[in-house]
DNA sequence: GTCGATGACTGAACCGGTTCAGTCTCATGT
DNA sequence: ACATGAGACTGAACCGGTTCAGTCATCGAC
């Protein structure tokens, strides 16, 4: 009290122990090289004191870590607030995280080159141990740049083009596949997927398995057309897809946020939803459960997505091999916006 | 090549330069002591060697910055996901730190006293210059546990109850005057604000505001009710209330996702938006834009309250005093959700 | 009774910066 | 011609941990 506060340090546990720096460490990590008794009585004095470890100071050590791991959101600035995918998935990241003591650095950015940017930084500064890279893109620049940074980093997305680097997949050829039988069942001959990105990888695996499952259940027409996420894009491609002379029966969105403006163009055109008009959502969000009529939706985990791939980088930096893994398949949960057609 | 990449430091760049350490640093961070010809001649090496400093031996230095602020979010975890305000708030803070190379920190807690105790762990490990504390709560507890930490914190929300840490608020009563009178123009006279925990400031304000412009209006009924902020509870608070034997004829929510509940149960109770029943949402993300009826809403520029609130955490780390600042007002945005009674 | 092993602990180096107290050089004023 | 001072630069301490090479005492084995 009669001095300015200072964080206390080992040596002033040392100094109060009597004892020196070196068995102050060996006692607070838990290691051999000091007895028992000592230990005890030293762990006892650092928390009277209130000690903690200066994350500074033990990252500088050699071979030290900085207990942070690091993830950039680089997607259109104007979904980025709405989408509920990404503050799911970095809450099921950060609980995981929380458990062992790391903390998460969030940045947005523009394009995947500032995005590049960002990790060249944060490991040349030493401010990250790892990173989670998201939305693997065709031909994706990002793995071949972490090669040559020192930067451990795990690949959400894939399993192609992860330049070598451990990833977390879903298999959602299998969904895409259960959402063309079930409108087919019920029905439907004309159906267009409203996609995200033509260049992210999973964009493209579900484009694939989307014309195949549709030809093998022999559509009438089956396309997909190109959005950037955002409801704003949704809703325009929406507006053209059903001025058409010819208009789908059912649209199948990449996300919550495009199918929702999916259903209010559809209301402010007279197109009732579902007896004219089947709607699908991509991701499960309560969004999907709010609306009326209620969003059919592919329903996934997306906290625990982040916590197993929280669990990966984990592995990653404790020097482990970690293996690729893939999530369980993403549910179909129909609700109020797919039905038959009516007359 | 030969070895093993290794991050070059300053000591690098004085071998190759030719002088001491103490003369790098000097030149690298621009201060007198170095002529300008060798100044010139170690940056260029610097640049060559693509050096950047370690940022955990900067931190540790006396007096050294870590270059890192926190935020923590606690909010019912099932609304995090969705809420756009955070999401929103982490892009502006973020923007405006990022071209101060300064990174961000989030985490979520469950409740006030693990926040607390991530601000404690942040303080005590150095984990972070300072943070930015939202969603201020009548006698809440964090200003005063900030008192005793060494961790600078500025507010959102006051300017009452802030312990003395600058803050950032907005005018939220002259906002809720304006709805009030808008909506009893419009011929209502039972309205009920379904708001957010009774516990925030921000709540506590509205409230207020709301009974003494309702009774300056000479409405019938103006009531307020707590929800969580989550569509769930907004949605089963809103089928309570038109329940009623004389239900409100207008609903004023406190943020835009228990807006879009509200406007579900509606269409699900047979009521009609904006016919029997108008609707306001606080906070105008793109969600009030894509549904039908869009929703009138009470607009902010969440983005740049984000941006505002890291500029002054900015001033207050640089030492600089800084003072309570009030962001404009919200503006009232009408759209399909509201409108006159018919019969 | 000596040898060697084991355990407890110390002292110092190290990580990569920042900063302070000096030293040395050279131009300037008188 | 000589004191003065400014500018350029060096060497070392320091931040707060981790870790390694020793030192010393104790104990058991032969």
């Amino acid at each position: 009290m009669g001095s300015v506060m200072r964080r206390p340090t080992i040596m002033d546990i040392a100094r109060a122990a009597g004892v020196s720096k070196g068995a102050v460490s060996y006692a607070l990590n838990g290691r051999p090289g000091v007895s028992e008794a000592t230990r005890e009585r030293i762990l006892s004095i650092a928390s009277d004191l209130g000690w903690a470890p200066s994350n500074p100071a033990r990252a500088l050590a050699p071979g030290g870590r900085v207990g942070a791991i690091g993830m950039v959101v680089d997607r259109p600035a104007r979904s980025l607030g709405i989408e509920p995918f990404f503050m799911q998935l970095v809450s099921g990241v950060e609980t995981e995280l929380a458990a062992v003591g790391i903390d998460l650095m969030l940045q947005v950015a523009d394009n995947v080159d500032s995005e590049i940017a960002v990790y060249r930084r944060w490991a040349a500064e030493r401010r990250v141990d790892g990173v989670v890279i998201v939305d693997l893109r065709v031909e994706d620049p990002r793995p071949e740049a972490m090669g040559v940074l020192p930067l451990p980093a795990v690949v959400l997305g894939g399993p192609e083009g992860t330049g070598g680097l451990p990833c977390l997949y879903t298999d959602d050829a299998a969904s895409v596949r259960e959402v063309v039988h079930y409108l087919a069942a019920l029905g439907h001959r004309r159906i267009v997927r409203v996609a995200g990105p033509e260049d992210f990888v999973h964009t493209r695996d579900r484009s694939a398995a989307f014309q195949q499952a549709a030809r093998r259940a022999g559509l009438d027409e089956a396309r997909t057309v190109h959005a950037d996420y955002s409801g704003e894009d949704g809703g325009r491609t929406t507006r053209r897809l059903l001025a058409d002379a010819e208009p789908p029966t059912a649209l199948v969105y990449d996300n919550d946020l495009m199918a929702l403006a999916g259903l209010g163009v559809a209301s402010e055109m007279g197109v009732d939803v579902p007896s004219q008009l089947s709607i699908v959502a991509w991701d499960d969000s309560a969004l999907c459960r709010l609306v009326r009529p209620s969003l059919t939706a592919i329903s996934r985990d997306v906290v625990a997505h982040g916590r197993r791939v929280a669990q990966m980088l984990n592995g990653v930096l404790s020097g482990e091999r970690v293996a690729n893994e893939e999530t369980p398949l993403g549910e179909l949960r129909p609700r109020g916006s797919t039905g038959p057609l009516l007359p």
